[in-house]
RNA sequence: GGCGGGUUGCCCGAGCGGCCAAUGGGAGCGGACUGUAAAUCCGUCGCGAAAGCUUCGAAGGUUCGAAUCCUUCACCCGCCA
């Protein structure tokens, strides 16, 4: 069970994806991989209590191999969590011991579903690095994967060599981050023959660093695979909301906000997205894309990104929801014209609160009370600025306050900030 | 251990006794345009309706008045040991 069932190879439609940012050697990755199973992994580290949608990306890939035939292994950093990979920018705070293996068992409960973990030869594997490296003596680290290290090298990496750069200057921990993930590749390849490392081209110098510990401590040339950082179309991040970021969490954010977002995508992007998060094949996307060029208006791209996310990670009823919502909160269609159900699923999937009724809320306490405005200050900023609307009516007075007839089903608005920042508020009591 | 430099709002970064809630840029947010897109332009961007309140690493002090001066502490950077 080696190649997959037709279609093109790994590697091209990997390459076709725009997946494949960096690696060390392709061809003599793609005989290794035509010639059997070749067991690989890739890591993330604890620093929430959940993954977000960068995280989702490794795990594709694992997952792209594994249907290719080879083995995953998806590692979660309960050791390299505790002391931080190094950032360019600034030093990271120490996480509690209890918190980051709180956040280990999320993030492995997390990734589950997106490998086969039943698979029989080629089963998915969930490890965690502090299994072979917190009963290891600060002694034994030195010597066994210290001594193979060259500071001179180490100081060349590009988060190490910024952060010396900058006048916060690194710590003595997070400059012996890569000693720690280097010693996770060497020891699963001593446990189970891995041969090759993903991540994200941001953890190039540490997938290298792993290649070249294992060279000098085994003498095998291993490989690694980076895969490029996603961006937006001007080059800035990816995966950010107004609400922070993006994470596949429900409870961090709600699967409507998770579908709002994909359906947010710029056009320019939106193919791009589609081929890295999602398993269209390449007719599909390519169909889209000329779609997005001929009748952009129409977002059939984004819709079609939105729905294949969010159906892999919160499953399809949750798009249902997400869709009806969507259609309903965005449609043209007057909210009035809802029926009650339809409204009250509506409802369901954006944030909202209950007033009481005799506490005559006006907009300003109902803009606040929704979280669509941080502070009383910013609802009247935006009730000024035109951003306010009650059931797609502008709202232009601060002192608005809902009046019986303006109530849906007799209880309901839907408060909306802005072009696409909805909630609901239901009134309750007589 | 010694000497020098630094710590300003989400980020970068000015300010160096009153005119400072603090210039400017970026990000963010709202509006116009369009398509729940981008670009552009306009507005906004500590809390408060306001009076006012709380901010410029922390705590004290000098002064009518401090982000700006002094003292101590913490942290960071550099050079030396």
């Amino acid at each position: 069970m080696t190649a997959s069932t037709g279609g093109p190879h790994l590697l091209d439609d990997l390459a076709w994806r725009g997946l494949i940012a960096q690696s060390t050697d392709l061809d003599a990755l793609r005989r290794d991989l035509d010639a059997g199973m070749v067991t690989l992994y890739s890591g993330i580290d604890p620093t929430a209590p959940s993954a977000h949608i960068g995280h989702l990306l490794q795990w594709l890939t694992l997952a792209r191999f594994q249907r290719a035939g080879h083995r995953p292994i998806a590692l979660v950093g309960g050791a390299t969590g505790l002391i931080g990979d190094p950032k360019p920018t600034s030093e990271r705070v120490l996480n509690d011991r209890e918190v980051v293996s709180e956040w280990v068992d999320k993030l492995g409960a997390q990734l589950r579903p997106f490998l086969d973990f039943d698979a029989g030869e080629n089963a998915a594997l969930l490890v965690n690095n502090l299994d072979w490296t917190e009963g290891l003596s600060a002694l034994d680290f030195l010597r066994d994967v210290g001594k193979h290290f060259r500071v001179g090298r180490m100081l060349a990496k590009e988060a190490v060599s910024r952060r010396m750069e900058s006048d916060e200057g690194i710590s003595y921990a997070e400059f012996s981050y890569q000693l720690l993930q280097s010693y996770d590749f060497l020891e699963l390849h001593r446990r189970y023959g891995c041969t090759l490392q993903t991540g994200g081209s941001d953890q190039w110098g540490n997938l290298t660093a792993g290649t070249d510990l294992v060279h000098r401590v085994e003498g095998r040339s291993l490989h690694a695979l980076g895969t490029p950082l996603i961006t937006k179309a001007d080059g800035t991040k990816f995966g950010k909301t107004e609400s922070g970021t993006v994470w596949l969490d429900p409870s961090m954010t709600s699967p409507y906000a998770f579908y709002q977002f994909w359906i947010q995508a710029e056009d320019a992007m939106v193919g791009t997205y589609l081929r890295a998060f999602t398993w269209l094949e390449r007719e599909e996307i390519e169909e889209l894309e000329r779609l997005t060029e001929e009748k952009p208006q129409a977002r059939e791209a984004q819709r079609a990104l939105a729905r294949a996310v969010t159906a892999q990670v919160h499953g399809q009823q949750e798009v249902e929801r997400a869709e009806a919502a969507s259609r309903a909160l965005f449609g043209r269609g007057e909210l009035r014209e809802l029926d009650a159900e339809t409204l009250a699923a509506a409802v369901a999937e954006i944030p909202s609160y209950t007033a009481e009724r005799s506490e005559r809320p006006t907009i300003v306490d109902m803009l606040v009370g929704t979280g669509l405005a941080t502070g009383r200050g910013a609802a009247r900023r935006t009730i000024a600025e035109g951003g306010a609307y009650v059931n797609n009516a502008k709202i232009e007075t601060e002192d608005w306050a809902p009046a019986d007839g303006d109530l849906l089903h007799g209880r309901w608005l839907v408060l909306r900030r802005g072009k696409r920042n909805a909630a609901g508020v239901e009134l309750a009591g007589a």
